[in-house]
DNA sequence: ACTCCTTTGTCAGGTTCCTTACAAAGCCGA
DNA sequence: TCGGCTTTGTAAGGAACCTGACAAAGGAGT
């Protein structure tokens, strides 16, 4: 067999990075009372502003359906706003509010610190090769 | 700011390799009744056969509360079983049945497969290359 | 012996994510 | 025009994961 031991899958490290990436991101979210799910779907809001909830599941790799819970907690949360009536077809235009603004800002500060620490022991052209890789890896499951 | 475009960030690709990866197999496990979740523990069950839950959970990433969720589908499907009385503590062994083991060498082959199907595009020592990129970075958030 | 610490199991409750299913709206070729 | 096709929203139910909390067992150091 091709890889007798787990531990040279690429897909058994890809979940387990992506499970530390996750949990660190997790932790340091909490203070901010955001999680990470909350967090994905408020930087694809700053991404794509006034997009369905459809297009925001697209972004963040789930259902629709998923997308929904999450939502639901955002808009108890004051944090992102649905609007009443659909402008085109079904689709009604999720938007930021201001504290999901001021939200998104200082947790993607926290994100981002979180990536760089994953990536820290890497030369910058070893990250950058990293990145290419998991791009083709993902192109190739599409 | 370092990355501006998310799709650049080594956090956002291992979480769309690995909820793209998750999903191929998910699909491609269903005939088989199985789970993703469920091949993890009886893989991990393989590797340490009467292995208490705990040691189950740290294998496979997740806490052991979790863990027991899958183990009782996996015990009511009659591919894992239990020990009724601990054998040193409180720990309790876990095994794989015959059931549990001849399914898990059929659902190997599928994920191998699909893994095998994720680095198609790249040269061998460019798997290895990635494979040793996620170990570090696994590493610096450990 | 006794206390402290770690490990393990378990329960409760909540969040995220899924599949399945259906309804509503627009689009497009016949 | 009219029937498919696709997209979007929504609902229900279940699976997997989490945190918090507690009890039980053993080990280590005093």
């Amino acid at each position: 067999m091709s890889q007798e031991d787990v531990r040279q899958r690429v897909g058994y490290l890809v979940k387990q990075v992506q499970q530390s990436f996750h949990r660190a991101c997790e932790e340091r979210l909490r203070p901010l009372g955001l999680s990470m799910s909350q967090y994905a779907v408020l930087r694809a809001l700053a991404d794509a502003p006034g997009a369905p909830a459809a297009e925001l599941a697209r972004r963040t790799f789930v259902t629709r359906q998923s997308l929904r819970d999450v939502l639901n907690g955002l808009q108890a949360a004051g944090l992102a706003s649905v609007a009443d009536h659909p402008t085109a077809g079904r689709a009604k235009p999720v938007t930021l509010t201001d504290r999901g603004r001021a939200l998104l800002d200082e947790a993607d500060g926290i994100v981002l610190d979180v990536d760089a620490r994953m990536t820290s022991s890497l030369a910058p052209e070893k990250a950058q090769e990293l990145a290419a890789l998991l791009s083709a890896c993902a192109d190739n499951l599409a």
